[in-house]
DNA sequence: ACTTGACTTAGAGGGCACTATAAGGCTTAT
DNA sequence: ATAAGCCTTATAGTGCCCTCTAAGTCAAGT
C-alpha cells in the first residue's frame, strides 16, 4: 500500500506548509495528533495531511484556534456530538459570511475612491468635487 | 452654520465608535489630526468625522496602520502625490480582493462540510462516506 | 564517524493594533 | 465647589498566533 507512508515532521512541514514550530504548537493545542514510532519520533500519515488540509481551510475562514480546539474535542467525543459540531461550524460559517460582506462593503468604498482618483487624473470629474459628494452618487 | 460644531474627544469617540485611547493612538500615528482650542483641548469637526469614516472603510478592507500612515503622508504632500496615492490604494484593493477570494474558497469547503453533516444527519448520504470522498464531487 | 534532523520542556520574543495605567494638573458643566 | 472630563508623557499590558531558543539527548542516513 502506498498510503501507509510515514512522514517525519520536517518532511510533513514542507508538505503542508506549516513550520515544525507551528506543527508542534498545534499538537500542544490538541489540533493535530501525530503518531509515534518505537523511538518516540513523531510521524504523520496521509490522513494527517488531509486533516491538516481541512484545518487550514477552517482557519482560512477565520475560525480561531480556540474554536478549532473545541471542534477537535467534540470529534473525539464521538458521533453524539455531530449536531454540536455542525452548530459550531455553522457559527463559523455565519461569521465568515458576515466578514466577507463587510469586507466587500468596505472594498466598494475603496473602489469608488480609486475611480474618483481616475476621474480626477483624467479630468472627467470636476477637480473640486469632494469624495463625499462623489460617493453620494452611489447611495 | 451647523457644521462648525466642535466635538470634544469623548463625544467624538461615541460618534465614530473608537475609544479615546484609540483616537489618541491614531493621532500619535499621524492618521487623525484634531484641532485645539485656546486651552489646548482637542476638538473634532464634521470633516474629521468624514475622514475617520473613510479611514475605517480603508481599515475594513484590511489596510494596515503603516499603509494608512503612508497614505496620510502622501496626502499631506499635495496633489503631486495623487498617482502615488492611487497606486497605494490600488495595491490595497488588490490585496483585499485576493483576501476575499481566499475566504470564499475556504468558506466553500466549510459549506460542503456542513452539507455533509446535514446529509449524514438526515441519512441522505451514506453513513460511511468520508468527507474527502464527498468533497471529490465538487472537484 | 559524522552530519542532519529529530526529541524534550519551558519560556522568551515578535508583530499588530490596540487598551490601559500612572500621576499630576487643567477646564468645563452643574 | 465639586465632579467629570480633559490634558500630558511614557510605559506596560492584552490577545492572538505563532516563532524561536536553550540545552542536552538520541536516531537515521551517507
Amino acid at each position: 500500500m502506498v498510503n501507509v507512508k510515514k512522514y517525519k515532521i520536517g518532511e510533513f512541514s514542507q508538505l503542508v506548509g506549516l513550520s515544525t514550530f507551528t506543527l508542534r504548537y498545534y499538537e500542544n493545542e490538541g489540533i493535530i495528533k501525530p503518531h509515534r514510532d518505537q523511538s518516540g519520533m513523531r510521524y504523520y500519515t496521509m490522513a494527517d495531511i488531509k486533516w491538516v488540509g481541512f484545518v487550514l481551510h477552517l482557519k482560512g475562514t477565520g475560525m480561531k484556534i480556540t474554536a478549532l480546539k473545541e471542534y477537535v474535542a467534540l470529534r473525539a467525543a464521538g458521533d453524539a456530538t455531530i449536531p454540536a459540531r455542525r452548530a459550531l461550524l455553522a457559527q463559523v460559517q455565519k461569521d465568515c459570511e458576515a466578514e466577507i460582506a463587510e469586507r466587500q462593503a468596505n472594498l466598494q468604498v475603496l473602489n469608488h475612491k480609486i475611480d474618483w482618483y481616475d476621474g480626477k487624473l483624467d479630468a472627467s470629474i470636476s477637480e473640486t468635487e469632494s469624495f463625499e459628494t462623489y460617493l453620494k452618487r452611489f447611495e
